[in-house]
Parts: structure tokens; sequence; C-alpha cells
DNA sequence: GCACGCACGAAAAAATCTTGCATTCATCAG
DNA sequence: CTGATGAATGCAAGATTTTTTCGTGCGTGC
């Protein structure tokens, strides 16, 4: 296995700790993006590690922030909630104190499933999960036309869902 | 715990099974997505259930495609890819076969993240992950520039990732 | 009323995860 | 050059979790 690393961390992340990965590591992290209840040692056979060596490297790495969590990934149509949209959002002022307000009241809706602040032509990326063009528009009331900040938005309704996931394209 | 039903599966949903969901379902299935390493026997107290009916459940989900995926969710700039980028692509064409390349040609990149096929101004959404914005110029160049069928692009960079994640707002 | 299907819980069995410990290897000071 | 130090490893034992087995209860339909 060749040497690579890659130094964690950077001046734009939060309060991780910032500790180096090796191959090992990034191997170890590129099998459990995709299945994290892949066995230890299955990985460790993958890897070329024991199992208790692979053990330490994920606790690391989970204490470290570097794996920011480990979740189940469910089929919105499966739960009832069928339609995904994306949203652009312009406000009025780009005051950081009404940026802030913006991206607590768009954090705190449970149909916002991603909500990134973005430069460009918009302010705000929304992705928003829900379960009828009706829910969507009583959203966007509550959302948008009862927040005097914001100026307009516009949405982007997603047909099809041709490749969801939070898969990082790690370096190898 | 109340009687809630979801019918799951929809005209939309792919070849997913469409099973029933009952109310432990849902719950078990919002521990999950939250934190898929939680003991089956922790998310039995919870819900007030056995170990093994809630594991018996889970496989259900997890058999019907319910549960698409367990992953470990990676930060991005801790692994050298500190960049997120929403880009919305308008076609030349909107036809299939153009269609059907565009995505294909898009899931194909592992910087795509995500990718939607969506109505409105733009006919695609991507969702882009990079080490720089050198390697962004170059996946454009690579995804759009040499691909006749793509009349423009826009391109948003991501100026914090204020919520992000997978979670699917679940009925109660 | 009775058989059947279905889901449950308890307990046992299997597998996995976790920890302790001795060893190896690289680094570095003397 | 030699020995100390720290970091990471593998093996093996122990703890925990997952999975299977099995008997029971409940609702449905014949």
């Amino acid at each position: 296995m060749q040497d690579f690393f890659v130094r964690a961390g950077s001046a734009v992340s939060r309060s991780s700790s910032s500790i180096t990965l090796d191959a090992f590591d990034l191997a170890i992290l590129n099998i459990l993006q995709r299945d994290n209840s892949t066995p230890q040692r299955v990985i460790g056979e993958a890897v070329n590690l024991s199992a208790p060596a692979v053990q330490r490297r994920i606790r690391r790495m989970d204490d470290a922030g570097v794996i920011q969590a480990n979740v189940a990934v469910i089929d919105p149509a499966e739960v009832g909630q069928p339609i995904t949209i994306f949203v652009e959002v312009e406000l009025e002022s780009e005051r950081a104190d009404l940026i802030d307000a913006a991206k607590r009241a768009f954090t705190a809706a449970p149909e916002v499933q991603q909500c990134y602040y973005v430069t460009g032509e918009a302010d705000f990326v929304l992705v928003v999960i829900v379960p009828s063009m009706g829910a969507y528009e009583a959203l966007t009331r509550r959302l948008f036309f009862d927040n005097a900040n914001v100026k307009k938005f516009r949405t982007f309704v997603a047909m099809d869902r041709v490749k969801v996931g939070l898969t990082v394209p790690l370096p190898r």
C-alpha cells in the first residue's frame, strides 16, 4: 500500500481535532461510507489489518469528527414523503444577523433536509422533502412569505433522484 | 401508541415491495436515521419492544428497501475535499436519450455527490464535492464543456454547510 | 370452535465488538 | 552505535450485541 497522507481539517472546519489519515484510514472510510454494517473482521481482510486495528482506527476517526454520523438512509417515498424540491432563496438584506436568523429558521424546519449558504445569484439553497405540493405550499408560506427578509425564491421539483447520497470522493 | 399507518411505496418508487409500516416501524426508523449504531436493545426500550422484535422489523424494512443503505457520514473537509458546490444544468435538447446520457455521465462522476433531474428553469441540479476550485474547473470542462448538449450551467459555491443530511421528516 | 398465520418475548447460540497485553518498528537522545 | 520511548500492531480473552430457536397469544377465516 502506497504512502498517502491527508492532513485532516481545514480553515473552514469547525472544532475538529484535525488528525492525520493514512491510506488505511481512507480505505476504511471508503468501505464505511458505503456500508457501515460491514463487520470489522471483513474490513480488516479488505485492507490487510486485524479487526482490533480497524476498530481502533474507526474509533479514532469517530472521536476526531472525521466520521460525523452513522445513519440509516431511508427512502422518502416509502414513508409517505415522495416529493423532493430544490429551492434557491434570495434575501433582501445580507446583514449578518438576518443571515443567521434565516439559517436558524431553515435548520429548524424538519422538511428542510439540507441547507447551504452560498455565493452567487442566490443566498441559500435548500433541499426540501414533503409529502405533497400542498405541504410545500404551506412550507413556503411559513418560511418565505412570512419572512420579510426573503426577496424571492425559485423552485425546482425533482422528477428523478438520479443520485442521492453523502458519499465523499476519497483520494486514493 | 396510536394507530398510524403509512402505505409504503408510491407511483414514483422503483422496485420496492411496498410494505406497510406502523407506528413502531416509524419510531425505529426515526432512531436509525439519526444513529444506526444504536443497539437494538436500546431501541427496544425506546419503542417498547423486545430486541428481537426490533431486529425483525429492521430486517423487514431493509429487505423491502425502506432502508436504502447504512452508511457512515464523512466530513468532506477532513479528507481534503473542503468545497461543496451547487450546479444548475440546462440542456440544449430534452430528448429522452440525451437526458439519459446526461444522467449516466453525472452519476459516473465521483465528484457528483447528488444529482437530481428537475423541472423548472434548469434540467439538473448537482451537488458537487471537490478539493479545490481548480478541480471544479476541470470537472466543468469534462462534464459540461465537452458535452455538446449542455446549454449552460450556473454555479453556487457553498460558504456554509448549514444543515446536511439525508434525514426524512417522519409522520408521527 | 378450531386451525392457521403472524408477531411477540424469553432464552440460548452465534457473531461481533472491545480490551488487555506482549511484541514490533521507527524515532531519537546519549 | 546503543538503548529508551512512543505508536501501532496482532493475538487472545472477555463483554456486548446480534441472531436464532422455540413456545405463546391474538386475530381471522373456515
